[in-house]
DNA sequence: AATGAATGAGCTTTCATTCAT
DNA sequence: TATGAATGAAAGCTCATTCAT
């Protein structure tokens, strides 16, 4: 039979990568089958071996890629920047915004740590370790110059990333709630929640003054 | 063959729901094999179906009871209250605490809605939207009263249950942080990221005061 | 839990029995579980173990029952008689009508011998066989008296039981044709085959001018 | 490990239905297991479902290829004929070879019908009541022609049928009857049956002439 | 790089049967 | 005599993976 023309070499693993986010997002990695997967490609189940080792690569790929490339780009979104308010308020902003563009990869990547094999498991636990990091390091700093007010910085970094990170699993573009308003609510959810003081960043007031009484939510 | 004395009726059926608790909590539903369950049980995979009618059903079961109870419980907790501050407060200790006692039931039924076929999804989706109405009630009732200032209610419900469910991820019992320390920690984040005043209850402020340095979680 | 009044002793099996006629009839014996057995007759599967001894065992005595009383009720009704065409048309009627009245054991008892065991095979098989020697001994002796005339002995017993059983897989009561019409006509169809002169019997030729246009069956 | 040479694509499939049709043919849809069908093509129970869709599904196939092959062939040996009384000739004698000669199949498709999930088994008894429909339209040309003498064309149509495909359950090459001699039988069982006048065709009379005594049937 | 056919292990579920109560 | 719980085998089917073509 005459194969799908456009889904040779390099262009079908990169369908293969995308399906399978889809497919592990929808279905979770236990039940996704590769023969699903291949469908969804528009080839055979055993030509996925031309483009990937194994299923269990496949997933540990996926994630990896997608926490290396959040580590990167937090990096540079913080290049430059010293104080710890102006710090919170950059990763918040940049956690919220990556998360929503990316869902899928990003609930594949909490929740589906547990199908990865050991070695792999704790790779990408090293990875995460990494970007949690970031963040108990700002609010370590912020408590050290006073800035910021918390309980246990380790659990606050635990439940800020819970805080913003939930985002994810209920944002539909084009639902009643807009990125921005997600991302004003959630600063300063966390701000307030540190104890920062807001004055001098106006928006933040400011985006509190919108109408907040919709109880109906978006989620499916 | 003799069976083990001491796994008959009532308690086999307890003894799989316990055993189907943890091996989905590890495993995840899908990667859960009742021939697995079964011999944790201590009976062949086919006698399960003498307390079990499926293995869907098991764990929507599992799912349903859960949540059923959680409600149940909350409800019990607010009962005669009326003042937001002291509701929301109530809810977050509540939930807290419940969620670190029953931390396997708890993921489960945040992270296993997925393998519910639809018709449980449903019935599981409205009572988690019932438990998450009350949260909700209190937030809005605080903002009507002036008592709570958030950007968007509905965000809001979502961000305080996604920061609030955290812990059941990470909370190891015996590990540094205790119980008190934790919820003390989430109430604080949560009153005052609703920007509830909380001078009142000097316990936050108290709390505030213990050591926050260690930046070596407990999570696995 | 109380056993439900009237399913006590002797009755309880009588039920079984009845209830393990209609199941092989409807689904095959393969394809009938003791379970749906006990719980047509009402009680729990392994109870009917007090009654039967296998399930083998059930249909072994309902096929063997079932021929021996074919066998017993056939010499009863030829007894004393001499004539082979009125042995012929006695034998025509007995059994179209037996196996009318009991098409469910009919069924059965020739459809479901390959699921007899092998020792009970031969036995039900020997039964069937002195069943069928009796319409060879019609024939032959209607043969030698140059009452009948067929190509083969043999043959002509084999096609006539076939078609003498036929309805017993398509009648049903209360449908367009009656019990009297059938036997009418497979009467006509099996003296005229063996070439025995019917003139003497009336009934046959004018059963013969009823309308017999109907080209819809009553097949389900 | 190294494949069975020989046994690939379009052959397995035919291997496949060759020993699909003697299991069933041996002991019933439901009593054959694909473990048995399997180990009987030399591949393993999974690997039959690179040629079959379901159990199901073979035994619909092996059905309705079977009666669809039937229908046409008899049309084929019809074409043309016109007098009906030969075109009944023809029926029979195509009737019993085709069914001496694939006896497994045509037993199949007669006794298994009640395996047949219902959208399947509608579909069959639509297909045979098509080839049903070829006799009865022969014997009610006949009667209209007054060639044939039945009490009813329904039942006679049955019966016939009935008689007819009664020597693939007790035929066996190489026994005492051969295919002729069951074909002349058969015949003249039917047309006198039918009140056909048979001396044109000499054949019938003399073959009636043959010894006829063996009692002893070759049944299994 | 793709296919189609194979493997062998695994799955959930059903089964006839047993037996202490 | 009935029950409820157990067994151990087997069922139909799916799976990730391999490999000759």
């Amino acid at each position: 039979m005459a194969r799908t023309i456009g889904s040779h070499g390099p262009k079908t693993l990169e369908a293969i990568r995308k399906a399978g986010v889809r497919l592990i997002y929808e279905h979770g990695y236990e039940a996704m089958s590769l023969r699903q997967l291949a469908a969804e490609v528009g080839i055979q189940a055993g030509s996925l071996y031309n483009h990937i080792s194994t299923k269990q690569d496949l997933l540990f790929d996926l994630v990896q890629d997608h926490i290396n490339d959040l580590l990167r780009q937090l990096d540079l979104a913080l290049e430059g920047k010293t104080d710890p308010v102006e710090k919170l308020r950059i990763f918040v902003g940049f956690h919220v915004s990556y998360h929503m563009t990316r869902k899928r990869e990003t609930f594949i990547a909490n929740s589906e740590l547990r199908s990865l094999e050991p070695k792999n498991y704790e790779v990408v636990v090293a990875l995460r370790g990494a970007y949690e990091g970031r963040l108990t390091q700002i609010l370590a700093d912020g408590v050290a110059e006073g800035a910021f007010e918390v309980v246990d910085i380790q659990i606050a970094t635990f439940a800020i990333l819970a805080l913003l990170t939930g985002p994810c699993s209920w944002y539909r573009p084009g639902g009643r709630l807009t990125k921005e308003a997600i991302l004003a609510a959630h600063e300063k959810l966390v701000l307030s929640g540190v104890g920062a003081a807001q004055t001098a960043t106006g928006e933040v007031r400011e985006a509190s003054n919108r109408p907040h009484s919709a109880l109906a939510g978006e989620r499916p």
